[in-house]
DNA sequence: ATCAACCTTACCACCATGGCAAGGTCAAGC
DNA sequence: GCTTGACCTTGCCATGGTGGTAAGGTTGAT
């Protein structure tokens, strides 16, 4: 299969895909005489494995720890347990601190008007130096 | 006062204010005949203006809208309004995704034992090629 | 033989920020 | 006046993942 199919099959564009070998992430795939590289089903599986991780927001650094642990028959699911907790905790301070960020706009959109008046309290929250906010 | 001064005055650092006076988004202040940049009170307040907007979430692009409503005496308050919204639209985007992938896994980890043996419902999952997920 | 669709490598760009380096400036202490 | 240290200047590199683009080679079908 060359690279175009892998990525139609996988969902990794090609470029993603030479990224990911270049980084060491997945490893290089046998070439034909011409130099196109040439990848089989098992690859496939890596690429959506990796596809997969991506989605579920793992940084590339973990990803890397996932997959070595995918190809280790004899890892301990304790292992991708702790980086699935680790992985949660982190999603959860992020989203704490968007869900921060909203709840604080949605405050202070509420109080303005919104209308043709230039008074708004979003911008003097923003301009705030006193201890308004 | 000099750009480390009005870097501690408005937590942004002088790296940052150099560089907002580079993509033009805060003036060019007036120099001293060395080149030593030199700011006053209200640079300091648009610097704070501009923290409280990216701790906000906002992107740069907003900041520009945002610092020109400021300036803008005679701007009316249904602008600021509707970028806020619009924000708060995209933050709860992002957090409606971030917690997509914090529940899916969440769900995931339960499943796993966690302990010694090799088999594990997260890996299980990323590996999916049939329809199990 | 030609043409389109593919492949290859090697760059540049993003965005906001930090770091580092090489050199100029200023103020205080001697 | 000289030294020293803290500051300032510009400029370049790196981040992380991804997309784009360019210049050239390969393949397969007509």
């Amino acid at each position: 299969m060359k690279i175009g199919e892998a990525a139609d099959a996988s969902g990794v564009s090609a470029k993603m895909i030479r990224y990911y070998e270049s980084i060491g992430l997945i490893d290089a795939p046998p070439r034909s005489a011409s130099g196109y590289r040439h990848y089989r089903e098992d690859d496939i599986h890596m690429l959506l494995f990796i596809r997969r991780g991506r989605e579920l927001g793992f940084s590339m650094a973990q990803l890397r720890t996932l997959t070595s642990l995918w190809r280790d028959k004899s890892r301990a699911s304790a292992d991708v347990k702790r980086l699935a907790n680790a992985h949660i905790e982190t999603l959860n301070e992020r989203i704490a601190s968007l869900q921060a960020m909203a709840d604080t706009l949605k405050t202070l959109a509420r109080q303005c008007h919104g209308d043709a008046r230039p008074d708004c309290p979003i911008l003097d929250a923003f301009a705030a130096h006193n201890g308004q906010k």
